[in-house]
DNA sequence: GTCTATATCCCGATAGAC
DNA sequence: GTCTATCGGGATATAGAC
């Protein structure tokens, strides 16, 4: 059922998303979803689980094809710009504004999860610094939404592969410039 | 009748937001907001338009608070935030993908003068270099844009003010990170 | 040219059958 | 424990009156 109602947001954006249209696409009446999730948002919720957990596999992957925690930040932050390309919809539903973190404490831990990702190589740039490691994972992560944001604002209706590529690759400079200055000292 | 829109807007959101509603507002029957706006959409672009200027006017106010360039960057970037957080709803609406920029030129125009209150300063750091001007400013409305939304996705309910101030320092001392790699040249 | 009235559709949620 | 049937509410958009 959840895997319906990410095919139905990935198709329909989060505004067309309704529980009466993944009931009708399972075949099933409106009212049948209300006995395995309490009500609309709290399966929104559970789609915005599996999108953290996509895109922190996505960011995963991405930083395993480097060795050096630099480049692990570089590739995680051109990951999540790929992503944010290829998975629109979830993309949007995960920060549209639509999900309450508060109320639903599994999609905090998720999102957890996608800050470690970026904290990992941090920790290793900004041996012992725990704080500062932190900052950087955050800098390069907000560098990262940023730039695919503005993408996905720029390019509204279908994104071009080379715009994709061009914001990545932008992210990715920038991503090195930001550990350049998170570590002053070492050689660069 | 924009101004009515807007204070729906603030107050629901932009999933609570209808043309029905506004027209209750004013005291007037569904159908009338018709014969000033095709649809539903039209209107939101309007409102995004206006939330545009709102927002690209904090920023140049910031800016006027600094003199020296790389110091008007800051000052921006941590105005964008603190727009964020003191009318969410509204920035909601511009980047949470309702919006077709494609379909309203009025608005591409509004965000263009968005990123050029971040280009000027830009054009004078990297004086003379057009691109590195640009992405200097892409870099940096990207990393203010970054630490907006994971503000507001941390603080699902209700902006702390110590919270806001955290994310705006930070932005800010990324801002000036940024602007020292952009030249590595100058005296820093 | 501006609004009212209306038609049509769809959604969320509850109460009750299998 | 899972679904069907249904109620109530509200939204979009059109057709027609002032």
């Amino acid at each position: 059922m959840i895997d319906a109602a990410i095919d139905l947001l990935a198709e329909r954006g989060v505004a067309g998303f309704s529980l009466a249209e993944v009931s009708r696409r399972l075949g099933v009446t409106a009212g049948a979803p209300y006995n395995h999730f309490a009500d609309r948002e709290e399966l929104l919720a559970a789609v915005g689980v599996r999108a953290f957990e996509a895109l922190t596999a996505a960011i995963g992957e991405g930083a395993a094809q480097a060795s050096v925690p630099a480049e692990q930040l570089a590739a995680s932050a051109r990951s999540y710009i790929e992503f944010a390309a290829g998975h629109r919809p979830l993309f949007d539903a995960l920060f549209g504004g639509g999900l309450d973190k508060g109320r639903h404490p599994e999609l905090a831990a998720a999102a957890q999860l996608l800050a470690e990702a970026f904290i990992g190589p941090a920790r290793t740039i900004c041996d012992g610094d725990k704080g500062a490691a932190e900052e950087l994972a955050l800098a390069v992560a907000a560098t990262a939404h940023g730039h695919a944001t503005f993408l996905l604002f720029d390019e509204a209706s279908g994104p071009d592969a080379d715009a994709v590529a061009v914001a990545a690759a932008r992210a990715a400079r920038v991503t090195l410039a930001l550990v350049a200055a998170a570590r002053p000292l070492s050689p660069g």
